[in-house]
DNA sequence: AATGAATGAGGGTTCATTCAT
DNA sequence: TATGAATGAACCCTCATTCAT
């Protein structure tokens, strides 16, 4: 649930070990959110942690070995967050979605930084990420082939439309918590679920 | 309008001066779009142009300077081609809409290096083409204010909603573009149309 | 006798400490054997002596004196085997350089990693292995040099006699056990006492 | 046959390429024979040539190339002088004999630094060099199978016999160049051609 | 005595960029 | 203008060795 969490039970002797670790992905967090994974070194996750060069590959093969385990535990964290809160929120369509989205605000505000690893464009997180909505694709994609069925939301390719909505939300949840300035919490809620498809039927005076 | 023409008309003694230059262009989309602008190397770009390396300088400050004039021009054509299709259907918005999702999907379909480049995911290059793309989305949220202040589209904050819509079309375009099988390009068409905010009215019936 | 016996008796509170010892010499052996010194690191050998890493350097000062240790000890049981065989064979030179070629080829069967580590080629190892066998040469030196004053093996100077003589054996014996079936035991015997000195005689009809 | 000649025809523009890459060639002979190869690093055949870390890697993939590329050559221009020393000396198989070692002891006295590569201990250039003798060796093979079905130098294994005479001349070579004060370098070719299967006639007086 | 995490110097390699021709 | 060899800073990674526990 924690989604720093890199770290195993330890016992006393690794104590330090797993700390160590901790130190590293931390760092780590931070210079990819920042810069990059591609333009991050090593050497500076290394003195960032507080610790020696060698040290760094004492606990991971290379730079993308940890940002695999960054991006992963934290898709693994967000999408317990989402599947919880969407689940306390009830059966309405409408209302998990929009529970979804408070949730996916609310990891955004306490992790900055994972967001813009998560959901930023030059990363290959996008690879790792391309599941964690799985839950919400799938779901999806089921609740339009039943709207479908029952003649509503026509016209919409389930692939599609799964594609432009992760597309969507990652989006703005990366833009806006970049400055939260840009537009208040309520409204992008609102936005992101009116924009869903479950929140809208076909309009009959339009081509 | 042809977007890999990065050269003008160029008189008799320039000619080869601007040849070579469309060359290193030319060459360069074709990597850009295979590796990515980190891996490719100024080297390989002059040697699949067919010219020395040092050549490459003469024409270029650097490799970022070509990938932005790429990135440019491309930019440029693709909105040029927009505004040219939806002026020709008239005036209905979703027509207009309609019509600029042709195009879009016509101009991918000529310019799949051009798309990836542009649109694609793991490229360090979406920063600079998200810079470019931002002279796009003030135009998009002007017309979607004006919407919301005529009652249509109510409740969506323009400035999220032009994230919302600009992500929605890149990603669907890049999705499709990187293998045409996985939709019909008529479902591509509709289902952008029908997820867009002109298209729908909320719904009575939920949350 | 037992060449890979590095340690003394042991006093029973030693046991341990001698046992230790040689672990990491055997480990050590035979990831010499395989890999060569240089690309033997001590942590192999830790790990393959089933030791913590610190624990090498308590042991010895570094790999190479480690290394120095087995070929020194291995030598010395070589020594002391050949020169028992020599003497139970008797007194005619050639009975006695056979009983040395019999007794090579019996330690080479019985230890196999550490001919590749004394004879091998490519191990940086066969430097520190040439110091050691220096110590024989001389006697085997010796030995022709009495052989010439007594008129036999006339025309050979002892010293470049003394260095083909070890050569040619060392490199048979390093050759044949790396692949026993390459030529039958008896015809390897046959061959080194062929072509030792003391077997022949000049030819009177050549040049 | 300069064995030295590392490099191609070059055209003008070519002259200062094959230039350096002679240059690093040159560095790195004596390096390796000084050092060995596994000690010898690109900064110091780089620094050894006055050129810059990187250009090494213009004119060799890494320093095992060159190394190979050292040893093939060297070599094949040390076959092509024994075989033609040879066959200037006529047929008797004792004068061949004698001339391939006066002339391997020309070569060694002209190119101390490859014989140190070709025939030192630790070095992986033995490989490379295992074919060398293949001319020697081979003829040997032949002319031992020729005197066995004669009754002649009966009981010599022919491989084996190879691999002695093989070490036996690398050895001393490799030995005696290291300083000729230690023996005439008569005293070296009598010796060699004397310990010779060719040279002897098994001993009816021996066991 | 043993442990094992940490250290950090140093080697291999790449590549954007320069510059003499 | 074009050429292409050369440059050298900077990266990644290894491993012998130390030292606090």
């Amino acid at each position: 649930m924690a989604v720093s969490n890199l770290a195993e039970p330890a016992r006393a002797p690794e104590r330090s070990r797993a700390e160590t670790r901790r130190r590293l992905a931390a760092a780590a967090t931070g210079l990819f959110a920042r810069q990059g994974l591609q333009a991050t070194t090593t050497v500076q996750i290394a003195r960032a942690a507080g610790v020696a060069t060698g040290t760094f590959y004492l606990h991971f093969q290379d730079k993308h070995e940890l940002f695999r385990a960054i991006v992963f535990e934290a898709f693994a964290g967000l999408r317990e967050r989402l599947a919880a809160r969407a689940a306390r929120a009830g059966a309405p369509p409408l209302a998990a979605v929009r529970a979804r989205a408070e949730e996916l605000l609310d990891f955004a505000q306490e992790n900055r930084s994972l967001v813009r690893i998560l959901f930023g464009r030059d990363h290959e997180a996008a690879e790792l990420g391309e599941d964690v909505f799985d839950d919400t694709v799938p779901g999806i994609e089921a609740g339009l082939r039943r709207r479908i069925a029952a003649g509503q939301a026509a016209a919409l390719h389930p692939a599609v439309a799964a594609q432009a909505l992760t597309a969507m939300w990652t989006r703005v949840v990366a833009w806006w918590v970049e400055d939260p300035k840009r537009a208040p919490r309520a409204a992008v809620v609102e936005t992101l679920v009116r924009m869903h498809p479950f929140a809208s039927a076909p309009r009959a005076d339009e081509t």
